[in-house]
DNA sequence: CTTTCAAAGTTAGCGCCTCTAACATATGTT
DNA sequence: AACATATGTTAGAGGCGCTAACTTTGAAAG
């Protein structure tokens, strides 16, 4: 079966797609109380196993954070995707659109957005985030590229890229509780965006 | 007594300055083992004492977390202030200076870091957080009003004060474990920071 | 100097959590 | 049909957060 398709029913003795169903019962569960201050336990009792289920299927509680991490790390890259897809074909309103879209995910799944971004402790997890960072990173790096009229390889795009992948990532993280309104400035998220970008690529 | 002074030693069945010390273990537990995953009861070990001790200090878990937040956030400042008194009297390079002191300390505390940005759940922790990151915040802002030549409540100088400090937080968090590295140019901070300084405060 | 009392420790223990070991049941291969 | 494997189960060890009830201590009040 396809990983992601909640399908199947409890069959009785067995689950049918415990994982994915796991899966989504934590990302429910960091949303509601938090990644720390949730439990696998919880997570097994909405998703009606016993609470040793897990076990068959993730080494730990850590591995299982990492799983939601990720799935969160793709649905991050299919979102500034499909913003960026919305808007004419103008590269700085592209950049803008997926700047918008980085901001929107953190605001509407803030507890995912701080797991993505978030500590790995072991290793081979940190190798496996990297990976999916690096093609959520790439979408981005792509569209300056296009907008910089040069190659995603080129340093100085790489640099912008980056720049602006700071900006967007910070904005989003102070934004999401409410830390941005220390700053009393009346904040239109909008022009903020597209100030940023465009004192980044034009500058 | 001044608070942050860890000077007595326990004296028999009192320890002295209970509080203080714990605030100290939990922060070095916090970088060893991360804000999930480190314990109270393991502070206590370390502390010397019961694991019922630190409830006559704090309420809970999260009221000690925060006690550490709002110390971290504390030092945060002084380390601004003291990086910025370093450089000449020039503002674009006090501002640049504050970037490098924000940088190294989500280097050098990565744990404390990740404490004072994540997530606080009560409202009454939330205002307080709130008030001392305020505190913080207005050493930027008169770095950037002095640097504009205008006041703190200009709305032009609060505009580009939250942009200087999105973009000095995004990097900090992406470049604390290693996410930086996603992006593979060459990334010589000095000269990242003075490049985001210019870009926000001159564009 | 004694008495008293609040502050700040202690032990005992409940309920919950993570994770393991041993056992049970379904599924699919030969 | 028999077996192997994957995926469930229950039982339970060990740890943690936090509370209740008790104890020690220092210091203020008489």
């Amino acid at each position: 079966m396809l990983p992601g398709t909640l399908v199947s029913e409890k069959t009785g003795y067995h689950h049918g797609d415990l994982r994915a169903h796991l899966v989504a019962a934590v990302r429910e569960l960091v949303e509601e109380k938090g990644f720390d201050g949730f439990s696998i336990a919880e997570a097994c009792r909405r998703a009606g196993v016993s609470s040793a289920a897990p076990y068959k299927h993730f080494k730990d509680k850590q591995e299982i954070l990492v799983a939601v991490a990720v799935d969160g790390l793709f649905r991050l890259g299919d979102r500034m995707e499909a913003e960026a897809a919305k808007v004419a074909d103008d590269g700085l309103a592209r950049v803008t659109a997926m700047g918008r879209a980085y901001v929107g995910f953190a605001r509407d799944e803030p507890g995912v957005f701080r797991l993505t971004f978030g500590q790995v402790d072991t290793e081979d997890k940190r190798e496996m985030m990297r990976a999916v960072g690096c093609d959520t990173f790439g979408i981005l790096q792509r569209a300056v590229a296009d907008c910089l009229a040069t190659t995603q390889d080129d340093p100085v795009c790489q640099f912008r890229s980056y720049m602006l992948w700071s900006f967007v990532h910070g904005h989003a993280s102070l934004s999401m509780d409410g830390k941005a309104e220390i700053s009393e400035a009346p904040l239109e998220e909008d022009r903020l965006l597209a100030e940023i970008s465009r004192r980044v690529l034009l500058g």
